[in-house]
DNA sequence: CTTTAAATGCAACCTTGTTGCATTTAAAGT
DNA sequence: ACTTTAAATGCAACAAGGTTGCATTTAAAG
């Protein structure tokens, strides 16, 4: 699939517009149903932006089939807009209050990225 | 405000669906600007679930009015699916990449809550 | 070449959220 | 107490994001 190109290509999560003015002869309901596949199958997972936006990145390698946990950190510049994995910056250790069981963390970092600063 | 006294008094974070029943004599209009003020004044702020729902919380003591920061962990049950406050569950340092600079973070945790456990 | 299933497109619909305008409520001035 | 003014509420309409059902096309298998 070319969605799958274009999402693995720029190494940015990109939201349903914007896949959507990428390939304009595609419908969007087809997106939505091309994207829902990748994601029940594992080869993209969703990350829901600062501002309610969901966009869609490619898990690599670090991203177990089974699970699907994405034990890492995404990071939104709040100069470029644009949202992507950090692959290398592990989710921490948390230490909750006694009672909570934890079976998943998200962490969104926001502020100025590498290519920006 | 009643929508202040019902946020304070459920102690966990409520979507506007959730308020829009509570309250059904109010437009919801009315509640969507009521909710927009005060956040912009720094008395309620805005938590976006991994569902990509948005709820509503009110700022405790640690909530700085001037910055508006949420140097807390949110949590997501996966049981009861209520959204709350870690108040004192502060946000750790995050080491990231080279040439990154951080100005916020925001987490959400999933699991299972004192309650349900 | 036919049969069958998968993939695509279209129409319609729902939810969430915003904006403009009219109306009501309430506060302030004389 | 009555008028003036501003704030708060409600209504209609609209836009974006997302889902579902059905018809049609594409392509794979017999």
């Amino acid at each position: 699939m070319k969605v799958l190109e274009e999402l693995t290509g720029t190494g940015q999560a990109l939201s349903h517009t914007e896949l959507e003015a990428t390939f304009s002869k595609v419908d969007r309901i087809t997106l939505y149903r091309v994207l829902k596949d990748f994601e029940e199958a594992g080869i993209v997972h969703k990350i829901i932006g600062p501002d309610g936006v969901t966009r869609f990145a490619v898990c690599r390698h670090n991203c177990p089939d089974e699970t699907h946990t994405e034990d890492h950190v995404h990071f939104n510049c709040t100069n470029c807009h644009k949202v992507f994995c950090l692959e290398h910056t592990h989710n921490p250790d948390l230490r909750l209050p006694t009672g909570f069981k934890v079976s998943g963390i998200q962490i969104l970092v926001q502020g100025i990225c590498k290519h920006c600063s």
